[in-house]
DNA sequence: TCCTTCTATCTTGTATACAAAATAACGCAT
DNA sequence: ATGCGTTATTTTGTATACAAGATAGAAGGA
């Protein structure tokens, strides 16, 4: 790795990475000290970096009180889903006007690896390739905005720990969902396209409720 | 006034409203140590502020080149207003399913302001209750992060320079699609509402279109 | 005259120092 | 012991100092 971009911009990704990646506990205060010491830099840069994350939504800033790792409730992600089903709605309703044979290839492509990894009940490369899929189709609508909101949106979705893909039979039907988006994309059909893309995300949605109401039970 | 925040804080909200007052020039570049010095802090506050600015859209910074004021061009209007329309038609669609009956006296009388500010062809006030409108409904809606995503967009529209509203004609048009909301909202119509609230941004984003064209020929 | 290159100056990025607020610790009274 | 008030310590917020990169300007050559 190589550190050529300012200390600011290497914390800013570096405590992104750890937030998401669950390094921190939710609701965890951050110390700026340690965390500078941890870091090897000092606050002036970190502090520029924990704004940066506030502003991202991934901590809160609390005037003379420090800074806290955010945590999002369920109620949270009843709201921010269907956001994000109207945003990737959109996204898939673009690229199915702008999809070029060379670009239906590549996803075609990325779309073989999600069955192989579904067969092989691979969450985390299913969920690796998935992301993936989701971004060559962000690029194709080439809207900058969308994709920057979408990017915003997905990354604080990420604070979840919830993975709805491990729920039973979850990922099956998320295959199927994604097949059907093929279909409309080979079909340049953007309507069902963003159809099929919307309820895509609402289904996870509901998946997460299923999961959480599990968990409390147990 | 008082004086109670972080600097930090201060300075974004006060050049975040010069930003989008248009004390800066497009594309003007910001230098940390002149604008600390007038704003009479020191430049450690003033950088985080300009992180948080740059965070919401409103400047870049080029690393070790500076920071510079956000312009929108044309692009970015097509781009930002169907998303906007979108969000925003998703409010109307959530506020027309909760709205109770106090609610649609309260909309109705800033409707009436509006119906008011029109025909007086006061066009900041009309500007400004619209404001309050729109902002009445999200909060009807309720739901935090589309409140959150909206105000993000909007801010950034606002480094427009374009008005639509000034535009002949479109004063009038825009006036009939509110009472066409109100009237979706008064029937608790929530699809109607949304499509509505919908083309009522696309209309907006047409207006700015018309607008430029006839600036481009003048 | 124009282009190149070296130097001087300016600007950003970072570290450190210090003040004020918040938190923790301690002692005291009940 | 428990609750309260005072003091000590930590932690945030801000200013300043300095280093390295970027810009501008001058000098020299084509």
């Amino acid at each position: 790795m190589i550190n050529k971009s300012s200390l600011c911009q290497q914390a800013v990704e570096l405590l992104r990475k750890r937030i998401l990646g669950q390094a921190f506990l939710p609701g965890q205060r951050l110390d700026e000290a340690a965390l500078a010491a941890d870091l090897g830099i000092s606050r002036t840069p970190l502090r520029e970096a924990l704004k940066i994350l506030s502003a991202e939504g991934l901590v809160h800033v609390k005037p003379r009180r420090g800074c806290f790792v955010a945590e999002l409730a369920l109620d949270d992600l009843d709201e921010i889903f269907p956001i994000m089903a109207m945003l990737e709605g959109r996204v898939a309703y673009e690229a199915a006007l702008k999809v070029r044979p060379e670009d239906l290839k590549r996803l075609d492509a990325l779309h073989e690896k999600l069955e192989k990894h579904a067969a092989a009940r691979d969450v985390d490369r299913y969920y690796e390739v998935n992301y993936v899929f989701h971004d060559a189709l962000q690029e194709l609508a080439g809207n900058r905005w969308l994709q920057h909101m979408i990017g915003d949106l997905r990354k604080l979705l990420r604070l979840s720990r919830h993975r709805s893909l491990k729920l039973e039979g979850r990922q099956q039907e998320s295959l199927a969902e994604h097949r059907a988006l093929m279909a409309a994309l080979h079909r340049r059909d953007a309507e069902t396209a963003e159809e099929v893309m919307k309820n895509h995300l609402l289904a996870q949605l509901t998946a997460l409720r299923r999961m959480a109401a599990r968990q409390e039970a147990a």
